[in-house]
DNA sequence: CATCTTTATTAAACCAGTTTAATGGCAGGT
DNA sequence: ACCTGCCATTAAACTGGTTTAATAAAGATG
């Protein structure tokens, strides 16, 4: 759990007497390729961190797919919406590869916060973390043109277009399979 | 402040002593319609409280304004983006009628969580609140058409038509006034 | 009250995406 | 090696927005 470690104190110290006490709750999930941990419908009871792998955060509308995000190596993640408010998720976290996962319980991790207050101050930092990546992600949807997001998702996440199948991409992006790959025509071309 | 007491209350409970202790870091400000709290290449180094009016949350980019958020009657606000990564802001915060707003310095802030296990708490529930906000807009704009969000917009926020003038509106629906007016004249035929 | 400015609507031409459908390539299973 | 199914590309017709420009309506100012 070294990488969950780092990850932890790169927002904030915490003792290591705290650390222990909270590795105590988590737990080990190993994912195969196309299994989820979470289905609509579901209760959202565990917060996740990922090790290694892909997740695909997922719903299905209509018949169609909808990717709201792709989580890759060492974020943490969930269906939050569902996890925050107790409702049963309406989405899918599904592995599109094999993926290290490592879970902790809802109330556990409300029990260790409420122990430790450089847990809590742990875990206010990584909301704003996801607040913010969350927030420019809706500057982007409003302000840019599909073309300009489908560049940034490459420079900023290259690597991202091998592992995922293309189809998806453009769910991910906002747009259909043919569009993607009309825009993808065009910038061959220039 | 008794609104921005409440307001604070409805996330978790606080000691009345640390609550004091928090307050006496707030100052009211007054803002008139059109004066602006945060303009670009400004330090962000407070966080607000609106309590009454509205403020626009917008920038300007190749001479065009894109709104990112309408901040109505109690709620918190600050260019977060700016505020939390210490960069000096791209946007404006600029109030679009009378309102009045109690802010508090970012070091406070700070010195107040270290100090107050149970305000860090708070810190870390609002986060959560304005993360979830975020994300389920994230969700529309991916997933609905500009038919879909503006009526829900009317749902969701009634007034806000009558407070802001409806260019903006259409921006921050992401699209233009012209769009914005075919719409409007597809709905009510319907 | 008259003028100047700003905001909302409409029309026409245009464009970047969608939908539908056909094609070809590649991967996995037997 | 041969199906079979899935995925990416292409084409054609369509659609819901944009852009530009003109006009009308509503506010603000002297």
């Amino acid at each position: 759990m070294e990488n969950l470690k780092n990850k932890i104190l790169s927002y904030t110290a915490v003792d290591p007497a705290d650390l222990t006490y909270l590795f105590q709750f988590y737990r080990k999930v190993q994912l195969k390729k196309g299994e989820s941990l979470i289905r609509p419908g579901e209760q959202v009871n565990s917060f996740y961190y990922l090790d290694t792998g892909c997740v695909n955060y997922y719903k299905v509308e209509e018949g169609e797919i909808k990717v709201l995000e792709f989580y890759t190596e060492d974020v943490f993640f969930t269906d939050l919406y569902a996890y925050v408010l107790d409702k049963p998720a309406a989405s899918f976290l599904e592995a599109t590869e094999n993926s290290t996962v490592y879970a902790i319980d809802k109330m556990d991790v409300e029990h260790v916060f409420r122990k430790s207050h450089q847990l809590e101050r742990f875990g206010r930092l990584s909301m704003q973390d996801a607040f913010i990546r969350t927030f420019t992600r809706v500057e982007r949807l409003n302000n840019r043109t599909y073309e300009e997001r489908y560049v940034r998702l490459l420079e900023k996440r290259p690597g991202l277009i091998q592992r995922v199948p293309q189809y998806l991409i453009a769910s991910y992006l906002g747009l259909t399979p043919v569009g993607l790959s009309k825009i993808r025509k065009r910038l061959v071309k220039s």
